[in-house]
DNA sequence: GGTGAAAGGTCATTAAG
DNA sequence: CTTAATGACCTTTCACC
């Protein structure tokens, strides 16, 4: 989808006051009600815009520590039972994505201190079907699911 | 901070439907408008609800194609430096992260075809201080940002 | 631009641990 | 005695006409 400068700006807009109603958008960005609301309409329906969701932070639930593991899966049972077995088994798993490469999974974990980061690789390795894991300790996360300079790019091209 | 379980069931029911008026969350968890206003000023407090953001789906701007890029830098650069430089250099890095092990960055990235993929990894080797790339791309992402589990395994405990 | 309606925040009261 | 939930009131603001 093809977006101009006013998605990006109203998309900027939001994420800095995401419950701000439509009528104050119109009056920052200087057009009116109807616009916003038809553009609001088009990012939705284009899937930019997912929803308006609660942002949840594990490190205030006391999950401090932030690691990515790298998983090498046995072949002959298959990526897709061991991602649901891994999804069902673990819940400090966040992020689970399949990768190419030497690992066949891409995890990232949290966990609420060393100790019990090593019991959670502990159970993923314990997991049916899991091979190997490899895995590295975020010491700091300097961003995460930053949007904004790529809607921003996106809009000036 | 310990949660209870009405607290994860409030974050369940904000997860389900983020807008959901605080009266209509007290209707359907059987407790008062107070109680829901007070859960959720606490949770705000501890950090544990960050706030409630628009989620944007890069994919719907196009970029069909996620990246996980582990960087080597250059020791006398320093790793805040780069870390800035890409930041501002590539709007197409979604996730920064310093880790431990072979790497010293581990960067999630998006891009529209494996093209520009390309580009983005030249740009990113480009940048003054990064010694050297290794990329993997995710052919599938089971999820990302799962949270309710871990929330519903912190409030049993 | 006016009107109806609903949301959010605050408060005193009351029950429970 | 402390903590938390309850229910009602009030003010402000949004969506609709």
């Amino acid at each position: 989808m093809r977006i101009d400068e006013l998605d990006a700006a109203l998309i900027r807009l939001l994420t800095d006051s995401p419950q701000l109603p439509v009528l104050e958008c119109a009056r920052r960005l200087g057009v009116a009600r109807g616009t916003v609301i038809s553009r609001l309409a088009r990012l939705h329906e284009h899937g930019v815009i997912e929803g308006i969701v609660p942002r949840i932070d594990p490190r205030g639930l006391g999950y401090a520590l932030t690691a990515f593991c790298q998983v090498e899966i046995d072949q002959k049972v298959g990526h897709d039972k061991v991602a649901t077995a891994l999804a069902r088994a673990i819940p400090e798993i966040v992020d689970m994505h399949t990768v190419t490469g030497i690992a066949d999974m891409q995890l990232r974990v949290v966990a609420h201190d060393a100790d019990q980061l090593q019991s959670v690789l502990d159970r993923i390795a314990l997991v049916p079907g899991v091979a190997r894991t490899a895995s590295s300790i975020a010491l700091r996360t300097h961003f995460s699911s930053r949007v904004l300079p790529l809607v921003e790019h996106t809009a000036g091209a």
